[in-house]
RNA sequence: GGUCCCAUCGUCUAGCGGUUAGGACGCCGGCCUCUCACGCCGGAAGCUCGGGUUCGAUUCCCGGUGGGAUCACCA
């Protein structure tokens, strides 16, 4: 088979939608997968709606799931005159003629079908006519009236129009702009883009773009249409939904990865397989297992697999991952080392970025957030020497390593005749302020010694009086 | 409503004529344990219904039902 060349097609009317970059993926996957090429064609044709700002959410959000691109972006308002040419062809070869019913003539057609009890078409009033190109009038393609179109979709399987169900459509406006199906059919055509996938909801129109191709005399492309992605309600994914935009995602913590590979997972599947890197999602990815029905966002499955990546990644990997968080909260890394130390300590207890960079706040702190019950739960006067003499020892170990600090801390256990717990909790405190961390150890570790013995002498000021 | 698509645990799915119907998320119980997690072990939970075809249907065919998509001089 010729190399495989794919497209995305995005309208810039807004951000890049979740279903969007669904599509987008499984056409960069099978791109990268077969060794093709992947083009990006922005579809700005409806003027009006489209924006410059919704073109760049888009770049953004593709270069955030680091999705590549070959060809383009190709912009199709720059590409009028090339339609222009292709309309012609078709009305020089009899495809197509030109229409001057009025938008009110047609809508009455309709009705008039309608009240026959037959399908709202276009009566093929002007069909005959051989009208020559004037003001406001329209390009229609000559559809057959008999026989049928089929859709031979590599993902639903062969489906059939009937040509009598479908209306003589507007491949030309009366303002001389092209309609959707021609743009994208030249568009295709002229790019050498053989193969298609893309959402469901297209399936009723690909018989017109075949119709297109077949008028163009050219062979049309591979079809596939995926699924849609559902709401938790089974409608249609919105707003109402929660996040659909991929910056949402990305804002909320969720690694590029994590998002590909839910995103992948959702609706195509290899065996039992749930956790894939992006190298192996381009490694296994075919056509033949994406699924035929619809599925629902679930934002469980999408946390619980992030969560997964996170831990997946090296720290060096997560603590680069997380610092644009931290930056959002007023944190710059100053030291690597401890940096992913910290993050080590935090990887199996986050399931998005965001969660990593609150509880990793403590970390950075000059002073701490101090939750007043758990000061007044833990630190207390029988507190006070058992973290006083911690202070000290840590303060004087020759070297700093957990083994040796086990070996304080259970020196001091034994001394007071308490269970670790019992100093554990009062220690947890004085270093986060909180009554959940990560370990003790690996946070003295990550704090360092001298952060560590402050941290605890200033907790000790804390401590009230004993009572008597 | 017409046309088209779809149908396995609550959700994502494996299954491609014979399985104790498998996995994952979530949920419940337990273990581990310095808190919280992670991890580990176990549990509850499913083939939409009715006809065929077949020795045998979750699987193949037809129909019902249900859900979705689409019916523009929007893309």
């Amino acid at each position: 088979m010729d190399t495989v060349i794919t497209r995305f097609p995005p309208s810039p009317t807004g951000y890049l939608h979740i279903g969007g970059a669904r599509t987008a993926l499984f056409n960069w996957l099978w791109a990268r997968k077969t060794g093709g090429k992947f083009v990006l064609r922005i579809e700005d044709t409806d003027e009006v709606r489209s924006t410059k700002e919704s073109v760049d959410a888009i770049f953004e959000s593709l270069k955030w799931l680091e999705i590549d691109w070959d060809e383009g972006p190709f912009f199709q308002t720059q590409r009028y005159p090339i339609y222009r040419e292709y309309i012609q062809k078709l009305v020089d070869s009899g495809h197509a003629y030109y229409c001057s019913c009025t938008p009110e003539e047609v809508d009455a057609m309709r009705e008039e079908a309608k009240a026959n009890g037959k399908r709202p078409m276009y009566n093929g009033k002007c069909r005959e006519l051989n009208l020559e190109s004037g003001k406001n009038m329209v390009v229609r393609l000559r559809v057959p009236d008999n026989g049928a179109t089929v859709v031979e979709d590599v993902v639903k399987g062969p489906t059939s129009f009937q040509n009598s169900e479908i209306d003589d459509f507007i491949i030309q406006r009366s303002d001389g702009s092209p309609t959707y199906n021609l743009a994208v059919v030249v568009d295709d055509l002229t790019m050498g883009i053989n193969t298609i996938l893309r959402g469901d909801d297209h399936l009723v129109n690909t018989p017109k773009q075949i119709l297109l191709y077949k008028a163009l005399g050219a062979e049309p492309p591979i079809f596939g249409h995926v699924p849609m992605v559902l709401g938790h309600d089974k409608s249609r994914l919105s707003k109402r939904h929660g996040a659909t935009s991929v910056e949402e995602y990305r804002d909320l913590g969720i690694l590029p990865d994590a998002m590909l590979n839910y995103l992948v997972r959702l609706g195509w599947s290899h065996g039992d397989q749930e956790f894939f890197t992006r190298e192996e999602l381009i490694e296994k990815f075919d056509i033949e297992h994406i699924g035929r029905s619809a599925s629902m966002f679930d934002m469980d499955k999408l946390m619980a697999l992030n969560a997964k990546h996170i831990q997946a990644k090296s720290n060096e990997e997560i603590a680069e991952a997380l610092s644009p968080y931290l930056a959002a909260r007023g944190i710059e890394i100053k030291n690597p080392e401890a940096a992913q130390l910290a993050v080590e300590s935090l990887k199996p207890r986050s399931k998005t970025l965001v969660e990593m960079a609150e509880a990793s706040l403590f970390y950075f702190q000059e002073t701490l957030d101090f939750d007043e019950k758990a000061v007044k739960k833990f630190l207390k006067p029988q507190a006070l020497e058992p973290l006083t003499e911690s202070a000290d020892l840590i303060e004087a170990l020759a070297d700093f390593t957990e083994p040796a600090l086990e070996e304080i801390f259970k020196q001091v256990m034994e001394k007071h005749e308490l269970k670790f717990g019992k100093i554990a909790q009062p220690l947890r405190v004085a270093l986060t302020g909180k009554t959940v961390s990560p370990g003790i150890f690996e946070m003295i570790l990550a704090l360092g010694r001298e952060k560590t013995v402050s941290r605890i002498r200033e907790a000790v000021k804390l401590i009230p009086p004993a009572a008597e």
